[in-house]
DNA sequence: GCCTCGGAAGTC
DNA sequence: CTGGGACTTCCGAGGC
């Protein structure tokens, strides 16, 4: 039955046919764009790497191939093709091998050889060769179509299951895979097609476990099918669950898998009791957790289960992991972690959302007395996560960065950031006859690279600012100087003065002429391509599509995503297209163009006040006496307004002064005044165009491991500096130490919140912090994690852990610290140390004060005097 | 009590 | 298997 349509490919794998001659064939896991779900069985790529002899070309060396065509793993080679190496232009032998997975072997077998193109998975060979994205159309015949499939591909398709499973065999797939349909393609019968929106099946789910056994109590699911949820709930002996849950994945086909902290609790846990249950043989765990969208009777039982290499993602064949806690945690920064604090922060206003009826530290004690609570306790955290992950757009971005740099949808979301680049960059390397290397494998540690230049700023408040920065400053500076690994002129190379030479360390790169480097050429399509999109957005909003939109805009910040991510994976030691100098010579050139410009604004009789990196941050020669706030008076309007206009014109100008081919120099804000308290990288400013807000810079307000009260007085305090009234702000901050001290502060606004690394001992069967940190007891975090983790909370390594500093025990030197614990288990917040806190307050806005001639021993005196009770006091 | 140092986390 | 550097703050420990 030949079928044709649109599809998304989630991920990809391959199977082998040791067959004469060997075959293999890719299994692309597919989403259509009607929303069925498919695999494709893609025939007709055989695996292949490329070699060369070591060392200088020898283009006239007779070489005898029969030695390589003689290993038993070698089933064919083409006549040469010349590519560039960085020795020069070689000869390159292009080796069949009979298996991908030979290649390995065949790569140390092959000594001598300069092997290249040899690391790349098989399914990736194929979405390179045929120049795929994730959006493709395919053209093949149906050999299987289940219920779900949609009519016509059912049409003419045979029901019988024996029938298929032999056609299916017949082509290289593993059997009947949990899918709607399953395809056979040639290689002719996919092509690129635009991107789209994939109506996605997303699985969230949940699991209660006893505290006392680890055993599943109960579990809750709910399938997001393109919107459409529906729960699903599982309760009975654990077998029954995990029966109940595994066979759910397979019926409802997901292509992603989420919930809260999946990662380190729900499939690690899972793992474990589908072996306590099933100790052996491993395959016939398959029923309790084969989640892999694979056939069921699958001959090697390795891919039906999830896994996870070391203290990495989790992989599950065919489907996408994808944990809303790491993805709220990426993109939210939230000062605690837990799915409460975080749908708080999401939907403050949603109180069934938060509702929180079960103590989760008491498990066991919950579960005896009303399990039907818990069961819908349950239920509810698998909702949420799809509530999250839709806010955070977090499937969209995936698949719009998957477009962007032509990968998987599983390689946008769980791969690296060279992964992604690999994909373009390999492409372009395979069309310009370049070789492609192996990734480095040598030694990591190197010399650091010198980083961006930032500008010493002086304490104190500056009137009427203006914001410039370069637009993507490390691509344009790549573009512009033909930075690449192919146009580096190494040791011994020509000095024509044609090059382009690096400001301080003098490395040199080829003009645009002699070769215009891959990287550079990739980095300005992806530019051109980001304008497009952009412009494309404005488009769509202007014609009242937002859904197209919304795709846009989501492929806009991809492209922006990826380009930020060239700088990283040239700057690093491992990279395939790297030198150490590429790294060194953006750098050299950001810091040389950074500083030539505020040396001419300066020159030009202008203040530089501030600069870091890509920015400069400007004086704006107002005259004199303009107001630094807004009047209320209709007459101090009108100057504030003249000053404001004056202000926006000398920001336009000195953008357009600045602004040359290959750096542009956007005016980002203007500010009508500007603080800082004469430290680097923190600054506070009140912006007036273009929104009017508060920028407030690395203070304490932006840090994560701040505590809500401090956070908030010191916006407060910035709200009155901007505006002044440096008085108030002193009075207001001294009424806070008051009031911690007098103890009249709602603990939650106390909590202190800092990840905390460990690792588990499985053969102590508990945590482990010696082997991470040196003295773990010295450290407040780590006290509150031990304390976590006896009250029977989940701990996971990395996670940001609660705590409040209570006054020490008699005798005691250290902090005392006790665990915030209220957001998961309620109860009565611990009683906190009122001088540690009036101190801290004290000092980080004493710090600020300082600036104006307040200190923190100032602060620390509090408003009233000692003894002295609150007004609310009588 | 003051200072310095190292370890760690966080931000830009 | 794998982006990087500069810079700031906080804490605890140890010396005097």
């Amino acid at each position: 039955m030949e079928w044709e349509e649109r599809m998304c490919i989630v991920s990809g794998s391959y199977q082998s046919m040791d067959t004469k001659p060997p075959r293999t064939t890719v299994e692309l896991w597919c989403r259509s764009q009607a929303g069925h779900s498919a695999v494709l069985l893609v025939n007709g790529l055989r695996p292949y790497f490329d070699i060369a002899l070591p060392g200088e070309p020898r283009p006239n060396e007779i070489v005898n191939l029969d030695d390589v065509l003689d290993i038993p793993e070698v089933v064919d080679i083409d006549s040469p093709e010349v590519k560039w190496t960085t020795n020069g232009e070689k000869r390159h032998w292009r080796v069949y091998a009979n298996q991908p997975y030979s290649v390995r072997k065949l790569r140390k077998k092959l000594g001598d050889w300069v092997v290249t193109s040899a690391d790349i998975p098989f399914q990736n060979r194929l979405m390179l060769d045929l120049d795929l994205g994730p959006h493709i159309s395919v053209k093949g015949d149906v050999i299987w179509a289940s219920e779900r499939a949609p009519e016509g591909a059912k049409n003419s398709t045979t029901t019988d299951v024996k029938l298929a499973e032999s056609a299916i065999k017949k082509i290289g797939g593993a059997g009947i895979y949990p899918v709607d349909m399953i395809v056979s393609c040639e290689l002719d019968g996919l092509t690129r097609s635009e991107p789209f929106q994939t109506p996605f099946v997303t699985f969230s789910f949940d699991l209660e476990t006893s505290i006392a056994t680890n055993r599943i109590l109960c579990a809750a699911a709910v399938i997001d099918r393109a919107g459409d949820r529906s729960e699903h709930r599982f309760r009975g002996e654990e077998r029954e669950i995990m029966e109940g849950l595994t066979s759910l994945v397979r019926e409802a086909d997901p292509d992603f898998i989420t919930g809260y902290n999946i990662d380190n609790f729900d499939l690690p846990r899972m793992d474990e009791r589908a072996e306590v249950i099933c100790p052996r043989p491993k395959y016939n765990r398959a029923p309790l957790f084969g989640w892999g969208r694979v056939p069921m009777n699958e001959g090697d039982s390795k891919r039906i289960f999830p896994t996870r290499q070391q203290n990495r993602v989790w992989r599950i064949p065919g489907r996408i992991p994808m944990d809303a806690w790491w993805q709220a945690r990426q993109t939210l920064r939230p000062q605690r972690e837990s799915l409460r604090y975080v749908s708080q922060l999401l939907w403050p206003n949603n109180q069934e959302m938060q509702k929180m009826d079960v103590d989760a530290s008491k498990m066991d004690e919950e579960w005896a007395a009303r399990p039907d609570v818990v069961m819908e306790y349950c239920v509810r955290d698998t909702h949420l996560p799809l509530d999250i992950l839709g806010h955070l757009k977090a499937i969209a971005r995936k698949e719009a960065l998957a477009s962007v740099s032509l990968t998987a949808v599983e390689t946008a979301a769980n791969g690296t950031t060279s992964q992604w680049i690999d994909s373009l960059v390999m492409r372009l390397a395979d069309k310009d006859g370049i070789a492609v290397p192996m990734t480095n494998a040598g030694p990591r540690k190197r010399d650091q690279i010198a980083g961006g230049y930032v500008h010493e700023v002086e304490p104190g408040m500056e009137p009427w600012v203006v914001v410039l920065d370069f637009k993507s400053m490390y691509p344009s500076i790549m573009i512009t100087n033909n930075i690449c690994s192919t146009t580096l002129v190494r040791d011994g190379g020509d000095q024509d003065p044609s090059h382009s030479v690096s400001p301080t360390t003098g490395t040199r790169y080829k003009s645009k002429d002699e070769m215009n480097g891959l990287v550079p050429r990739l980095l300005e399509d992806l530019m051109a391509k980001r304008d497009l999109y952009k412009k494309g957005m404005a488009d769509a909003q202007a014609s009242n599509d937002p859904v197209e939109a919304f795709l846009l805009d989501q492929l806009q910040y991809a492209v922006k995503i990826l380009m930020n991510s060239f700088y990283g994976v040239f700057a690093s030691s491992f990279y395939r297209f790297t030198h150490p100098d590429l790294g060194a010579s953006i750098t050299e050139w950001a810091r040389y163009n950074i500083k030539a410009i505020i040396s001419q604004v300066e020159e030009g009789g202008n203040d530089v006040i501030y600069s870091d990196t890509d920015s400069i941050f400007v004086k704006s020669p107002v005259h004199e006496g303009a107001p630094t706030n807004k009047p209320k008076d209709a007459e101090g309007a009108v100057v504030w307004e003249k000053t404001r206009e004056e202000t926006l014109e000398f920001g336009e100008t000195l953008a357009q002064m600045f602004t040359k081919e290959g750096a542009e120099l956007e005016f980002e804000t203007a500010l009508s005044a500007f603080f800082s308290h004469g430290a680097k990288k923190r600054y506070v400013g009140r912006v007036v165009w273009p929104r009017e807000e508060m920028l407030i810079r690395g203070y304490e307000v932006r840090r994560t491991d701040s505590f809500d009260l401090l956070s908030e007085t010191m916006t407060e305090m910035f709200e009155m500096l901007l505006d002044g009234d440096t008085e108030g702000a002193v009075n207001m901050t001294k009424m806070a130490v008051d009031e911690v001290r007098e103890e009249n502060v709602d603990p939650s606004r106390l909590v202190i919140s800092r990840s905390c690394k460990g690792k588990w001992d499985s053969k102590k069967n508990e945590w482990d912090f010696k082997s991470v940190y040196a003295n773990p007891d010295g450290l407040p975090y780590v006290r509150a994690a031990k304390q976590r983790i006896e009250a029977g909370l989940q701990f996971t390594p990395g996670m940001k852990v609660g705590y409040i500093i209570t006054e020490p025990d008699v005798g005691e030197k250290k902090l005392g610290v006790s665990a915030w614990l209220v957001d998961e288990i309620g109860g009565k917040p611990p009683e906190y140390d009122r001088e540690y806190y009036a101190k801290r307050l004290a000092k980080s806005l004493g710090r600020i004060t300082e600036a104006f001639g307040v200190d923190e021993k100032e602060l620390l005196k509090g408003a009233r005097p000692k003894g002295q009770s609150s007004i609310f006091d009588f």
